[in-house]
DNA sequence: ATTATCTATAGATCTATAGATAATGC
DNA sequence: ATTATCTATAGATCTATAGATAATGC
């Protein structure tokens, strides 16, 4: 995935130009009208060049695609590296750091739309990306894992290793389908935002059995 | 949704079995590729029959897709009424109902693929289908809402009400995560169905305070 | 006599390339 | 002199139709 041999590097100032143009016109409009149903041309319509243009920086539609998801891959890792730091949630008890992982997963979708779009769009599109994207929230899951142990005597759960891990999976189902705005628009539960963290903590602690003080 | 204007009759024997196998064909080859990427001429090459004979049973390539899904909706709907029937659960307690449900939505998942699939290829292809989709889980929802609230006097939940809402929608998107095979294999805890069961219904009752005998 | 099917193809896209032109920076 | 861009188009699909042929059932 993250080598480039898709995109020609560049040699002049006005190349990076047009090709940061394409790959955010690609972005606004891969993820409106899906992949199949943007041409090229609209691409470089878009991002106002021609097509001839777009294929001396992308060797194909693919190519395209891929750098797009390289270009977020990054971003998003270094937001969710940030988020979910060892040195930032120091001495925090596993209720903040699941409040801030939940507080952090709502904020992501809001921001950056595109995130959570492309996630859609990669499932019935490209099985590598679909499985990269896994990978990636995989990655932050994990992270969160190896914070919430470093405080497992906090839990009451008679397996605090699995019950963490648990928790960890279903708070991240959760977050994906009230992220999801059509899921929640046809919820039972109609709440806000900070309803909904307290409520998934309440479930969380439940069933952890920590105190939520 | 369910005026079926786009499909012909059809008014002699062989029509009936043509236009099952086109669906057939549809239903195998939509999910498998994805509509865009599936041709009428691939859907009436598997069912046998030719791109013209298509044509004769569906005005063209949507109405096939809508035809597809009313034939779908139908099979879930009269599978997930009789399993969430509040004549079948007369007197059960608010636990076995959930696990009831909890028991249906992976089997259902595993019986009927498509389902699956077609809720992930509804999701960036027509945004009419994936309203429609996400009806039918509301309404499969809403009737479990029912049935617990027959039994909201088990609840130690200050608001029964609310929380039972809540807990549905929240089942219900871990059931979905659950179902879907990659999001499955990178989760943290892995653990068998029963178990996935079991701990599902630690967490719901640990947020609705049900006594778990 | 009507309904269902087939073959062949027109017309509309859309991808990717070839070849010409313009802009850059040494 | 090299790199980036544009215009124009070849070639590959793919959808949907027209017109001919075969099967059905009254």
């Amino acid at each position: 995935m993250s080598d480039l041999h898709w995109t020609r590097p560049g040699q002049q100032d006005r190349s990076q130009k047009t090709q940061s143009a394409l790959l955010d016109a690609a972005e606004t409009l891969f993820f409106e009208k899906g992949v199949e149903n943007t041409s090229v041309a609209d691409v470089a319509a878009k991002a106002g060049c021609s097509v001839g243009a777009l294929y001396h920086h992308f060797r194909d539609k693919k190519a395209l695609l891929y750098a797009l998801y390289d270009r977020m891959t990054q971003e998003y890792q270094e937001i969710s590296r940030n988020a979910v730091d060892s040195a930032r949630w120091q001495g925090a008890s596993i209720v903040d750091m699941l409040r801030g992982f939940l507080t952090f997963g709502l904020q992501l979708a809001k921001e950056r739309p595109g995130f959570k779009h492309a996630g859609l769009a990669a499932a019935n599109m490209d099985p590598e990306l679909r499985e990269h994207f896994a990978e990636l929230r995989l990655e932050s899951n994990r992270r969160l894992n190896k914070l919430l142990l470093s405080r497992k005597d906090e839990v009451g759960h008679p397996d605090p290793i699995f019950a963490i891990a648990f928790v960890i999976d279903q708070i991240s189902a959760m977050l994906r389908s009230r992220n999801d705005d059509l899921l929640r628009r046809t919820q039972l539960a109609t709440c806000t935002e900070d309803e909904f963290i307290e409520e998934a903590l309440q479930l969380a602690c439940g069933y952890l059995e920590i105190e939520l003080t």
